[in-house]
DNA sequence: ACATATTTTTAGTTTTGTCTAAAAATTAAT
DNA sequence: ATTAATTTTTAGACAAAACTAAAAATATGT
């Protein structure tokens, strides 16, 4: 298994999530930033494979041994985000970047031992879920903020923008995992929110809200 | 800077250690178990860098920008050996295949974090200095065990073959750095000599002994 | 339904790093 | 000093992963 061949099964699992299934030739080319031609010729390559089922014209999905190494690949990804946060105080937004290049480290053993170091952490800095070894993860019930009423109130548990320009400008206004939000205020004309975040009062935009997950 | 390039870079610096400093074509060919043409087309590519000299049918030498590279690339394989010893309770002979990957992982940040963690450490698990971030490292004083005098003692400071197989052997007969030696015999026939190993008595082959380093 | 636009695939190159087989240079032996 | 052996380089090929340009299939609009 190539870094490259890792890079698509990884895209290819990541776009079907909120798709039907099937995945494009140019969704996986506009994720990879590669041209529609270099995926089809990989897309064949991984198919001949037995790790996903092409049909032409049509699209992929991972079989669940393409899966396998999504999931695997996820896992060793997160993880090590968790690593770089935890034990060599990166920043966030930092991590992802040297994540991509250590996700492609081969060796369980290093996997099971830095699982083991960090206590076996369920979830990565930006909130979203590490596989165990069998691929099996937590699927936490959450919702966007910019889909709660006035009045609700939850604890931030994740962001579905991970760039690292949304992260930092989540640090610089103090809005944080684990923080406790309240939507005091929607603002009808632009759709912004007034919340209450760890007792200070705060106002956001509809964007903003709309890449935060709290609890629910 | 590719993999292979770095690789390559690394293996001309460890052979001209041992060397006049012109490294052939061979040598690294053996070093890195590849054939000699695919060694001269890549020499070629390095001194076009401006990393290595090379003249025809003669070999290379490395240029201060190419041994910066090679230190780097060591520095880098020796903070991740400490790194899977102290922090993931890896074995000493686990730790070479894991880190000829790690060493590739490009970031400045992570290598500096990484040192920090380990509190600076100036010897990898095998004895071999850690170079600093310009490259500098100490250059400690020891002598083959092999070729010391019986009545002298010493502590043992590193190895000269760190196959996992000669670590292994180490482990079983519980050699380990850090021990203080006396040799208290040597059997002219075969050159095996009999040692005090912290108030154990053990007798080892003249291989062994060529193997192992003292303080001096 | 038919023309147009979009998506996807094919065909043909390129780069990187490797290989084999053969030629050239160097080194060793008689 | 020739000849023989070894080392090194060249020439030509291949696999992986990307690209461009053009053709084919599918989707869209009136
Ligand atoms: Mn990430
Ligand atoms: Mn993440
Ligand atoms: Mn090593
Ligand atoms: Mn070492």
């Amino acid at each position: 298994m190539t870094h490259s061949e890792e890079n698509y099964l990884r895209a290819i699992y990541h776009l079907g999530r909120d798709g039907d299934g099937y995945v494009s030739t140019n969704a996986i080319a506009d994720r990879l930033a590669t041209k529609p031609s270099s995926v089809t010729d990989m897309v064949k390559k991984l198919a001949e494979k037995g790790l996903l089922d092409y049909v032409r014209y049509q699209g992929v999905s991972l079989t669940e041994s393409g899966e396998n190494v999504a999931l695997t690949l996820i896992r060793k990804h997160r993880l090590w985000e968790v690593f770089l946060v935890e034990k060599l105080h990166f920043s966030w937004d930092e991590v992802h970047e040297v994540a991509e290049q250590l996700e492609h480290i081969k060796s369980e053993k290093l996997i099971d031992k830095l699982d083991a170091l960090l206590q076996y952490p369920k979830y990565d800095p930006h909130g979203d879920p590490i596989p165990d070894k069998d691929g099996k993860f937590e699927r936490r019930e959450k919702k966007l903020l910019s889909e709660m009423n006035v009045g609700e109130a939850g604890i931030c548990v994740g962001v579905k923008d991970s760039s690292a320009t949304f992260l930092k400008f989540l640090d610089r206004h103090q809005i944080a995992l684990g923080n406790n939000i309240k939507i005091m205020e929607r603002e009808e004309y632009d759709g912004s929110l007034t919340l209450l975040i760890e007792g200070r009062e705060i106002s956001i935009s509809h964007q903003i809200a709309s890449n935060l997950y709290l609890n629910s």
